[in-house]
DNA sequence: AGTGCGACCCGAACGC
DNA sequence: TGCGTTCGGGTCGCAC
């Protein structure tokens, strides 16, 4: 599923493509996928053009004009581009045409998908964004501050990291293997977490996430999240999906659990 | 305020 | 073989 090192790469992916084009038209096929009034978005981003691309958590965030149009993939959301001509796929849920006679169409087979159009200049200020948490590479994700977060929560640690108000941007796959490079059992309650804990999720979250952004993100199933982006990080995957593995380190059966309600992998001699 | 859970979706995997 | 059922995943909104 794409987490922030996949979303880092379509994004990177859309800004080669799209950066400079000027909206002629969009079209939504299903409406769930938009937050806030369907008709009011497809006529704010009419005539807006695409100057720049980043990221914010999970969600891409494309600045135009005036406007800033936001999009989080969620399970399966991805971009394809083809030429407008070519009827409407069954997935096909959004179409942003260009006036260069170019299209982008958000595909996504389980609708889970969201968008929304904000204005440029609060778009960090309201919601959704405003309420993420620190980006894994910002300079005042501390010790400290991770410590701090995790106090007051009664959680198992697995699901506090999947708060996005903490740290923003670890998923479901990217925990199970920061936990395992830090040697922490991913049951363990959050507020149980000592400073050095706390330093060794940090340090591995980056080593983990830059080491998934170089490689293209992770690429699972048929899973892709652009047009012609294949990740290659599944193939450095320690613990995560592999239900009938051993532990890479040690060698011990790894156990496949729930944690929140969430496929979890882990080595019980590894992970205290 | 923190926590837990249903809802949102539908293809794949599973059970009979 | 063919059918029906269950599952999973990120986030929100609601109930406790």
């Amino acid at each position: 599923m794409p987490e922030k090192p996949e979303v880092i790469t379509v994004s990177k992916t859309l800004e080669k493509i799209i950066i400079g084009k000027t909206i002629k038209k969009v079209d939504v096929y299903w409406d769930n996928i938009i937050i806030g009034d369907k008709d009011e978005f497809k006529k704010s981003l009419v005539g807006e053009r695409i100057e720049s691309i980043t990221t914010r958590g999970k969600w891409i965030v494309i600045f135009l004009t005036t406007k800033a149009l936001i999009c989080h993939l969620r399970m399966e959301g991805k971009f394809f581009f083809r030429d407008p001509s070519i009827p409407k796929e069954k997935h096909e849920h959004v179409i942003i045409t260009f006036i260069d006679n170019t299209d982008m169409r958000f595909n996504d087979v389980r609708k889970f998908g969201k968008m929304a159009c904000l204005p440029k200049e609060e778009v960090y200020n309201l919601k959704p964004l405003s309420d993420l948490g620190l980006e894994y590479y910002d300079k005042s994700l501390t010790p400290s501050y991770l410590l701090e977060a995790l106090r007051k929560k009664k959680l198992p640690i697995k699901t506090a990291l999947l708060d996005q108000s903490i740290i923003t941007g670890i998923g479901n796959i990217y925990d199970d293997e920061i936990l395992f490079a830090s040697h922490i059992n991913p049951l363990r309650k959050a507020d149980s977490i000592n400073i050095d804990e706390a330093d060794a999720i940090i340090k591995n979250t980056k080593i983990i996430l830059d080491k998934a952004v170089t490689m293209g993100g992770t690429t699972i199933k048929s899973f892709t999240s652009a047009e012609g982006v294949h990740g290659l990080f599944q193939n450095e995957l320690s613990v995560h999906g592999k239900k009938d593995g051993t532990c890479p380190n040690c060698g011990e059966k790894l156990i496949v659990t729930k944690v929140g309600g969430r496929g979890t992998y882990y080595c019980p001699k590894c992970q205290k």
